[in-house]
DNA sequence: CTCTCCCGCCAGCTT
DNA sequence: AAGCTGGCGGGAGAG
């Protein structure tokens, strides 16, 4: 086990010193680390099983990334412990549906996760979450009332799946004229006029978990809107940013900052537990040991395949101070992909690993692909924004 | 201190 | 019954 994990972390005696480290197990950064293992075209199915392992991670973490990157359209979960690899390709699609949703009001951002735990009330607002099959299952049951408890509690848990809480987040975007909205901002929309503090900082925690997974492939960048009001900037494929919208936060990007929440230094999210747990602690440690065996067995370094369509991204609320100085109008109307690359360029040196900076600049191709898929021919209907607008920010 | 968000428990669902 | 999913919130690292 030791030997897959950084030796700094964990002396002769396997005893662990104080080196553990968020920022390398980042949902984002996992996020990042799935999507080079598998944005190639020789992937289909993906078992999640695999992934966990390849990776290093709990399965658990999986689901989470799965299920923020189905409603994005990378990927398209089919059944028990499989999920199918779409690609890059997929978002200018998903992005399509859901901005279709949202015009249509489907899961507005009027509260849809106004609590509700006790009963079916509040049903209706969950019959168009955007699952036809749920959707289905409630409008006949609606009109065949009473009503089915266990389908309540069904919807109820769909409400708040973080799947749907990721396509509401999304659907704050594409309805909305500015592209930053503060997280105070998206929390408020998306949870609706609920006075429970525990439970707004439930939704909270989860909006920090989607907007790391969706930063690490860039549909969104972190920012801040003023001093410890942090926000969320899409970076999305609208090409429709003026730069004065532009939320101006000069920050030099002194290596300090960019290491923010940036670039573990490994591949995977391997191990280590927070170091409350010493060595002999935890409830899998086989399990957690046969994952770093498997880590160094597979260590998903891009063969040879074909060397295009493959990618890599950099982690998650990524290159903050960079981002700000290039993320803006050029990325956004399209002439910004030379931008990216000039800014994948510099951080490339963040990768110690060299199989990373490899799939980095695959990355960069794929990323070329579908920005250039996504902004072609997207019409966004600013009548709707306007009306939305009010409600941001 | 507050903000961020990893982590894993465990309820509910599926096979 | 066993295994799979994923909501949830405690609590620790980062700022």
């Amino acid at each position: 086990m030791s030997s897959s994990c950084p030796s700094h972390l964990v002396d002769a005696s396997g005893v662990r010193h104080h080196a553990y480290s968020r920022k390398q197990k980042s949902l984002g950064l996992l996020c990042t680390n799935f999507v080079s293992l598998y944005n190639r075209e020789s992937v289909e199915s993906i078992s999640l099983d695999d992934a966990a392992r390849r990776l290093g991670v709990e399965r658990r973490r999986i689901y989470d990334i799965v299920n923020i990157l189905a409603k994005v359209g990378l990927l398209s979960k089919n059944g028990k412990n499989a999920c199918s690899w779409i690609g890059f390709s997929g978002i200018p699609k998903a992005l399509e549906r859901l901005e279709e949703e949202a015009r249509r009001g489907i899961s507005c951002h009027k509260g849809i996760y106004a609590k509700d735990d006790s009963d079916d009330e509040s049903l209706d607002q969950y019959v168009d979450d955007g699952d036809e099959r749920l959707s289905q299952t409630v409008s006949t049951t609606l009109s065949t009332a009473p009503f089915d408890k266990k389908i309540s509690a069904k919807i109820n848990r769909r409400a708040k799946s973080l799947g749907t809480l990721t396509e509401n987040f999304i659907k704050l975007f594409l309805t909305s004229d500015g592209d930053t909205i503060s997280l105070d901002a998206a929390a408020r929309l998306l949870l609706g006029a609920t006075t429970d503090a525990s439970y707004m900082r439930t939704k909270v925690r989860r909006l920090y978990d989607i907007a790391n997974v969706l930063s690490s492939i860039f549909l969104i960048e972190k920012t801040q809107l003023e001093a410890r009001k942090p926000a969320f900037r899409w970076l999305g494929a609208k090409g429709k940013m003026e730069p004065s919208d532009a939320v101006t936060v000069a920050i030099s990007p002194s290596p300090k900052k960019l290491n923010k929440r940036t670039f573990g230094t490994e591949l995977t999210n391997v191990g280590l537990k927070r170091n409350k747990l010493n060595s002999a602690e935890g409830k899998k440690p086989m399990d957690v040991k046969m994952r770093s065996e498997n880590l160094q067995e597979h260590s998903f370094i891009p063969q040879q395949q074909s060397a295009s369509k493959n990618g890599y991204s950099f982690g998650p609320f990524h290159p903050v101070g960079v981002m700000k100085q290039t993320a803006n109008s050029e990325v956004k109307s399209g002439k910004g992909i030379q931008q990216w690359e000039n800014l994948a360029a510099s951080f490339r040196p963040m990768y110690q690993n060299q199989a990373l900076s490899e799939l980095f600049s695959h990355y960069l191709e794929a990323w070329d692909s579908w920005y250039a898929e996504a902004t072609k021919g997207r019409n966004v209907q600013q009548q709707f924004n306007k009306l939305v607008k009010k409600e941001l920010l």
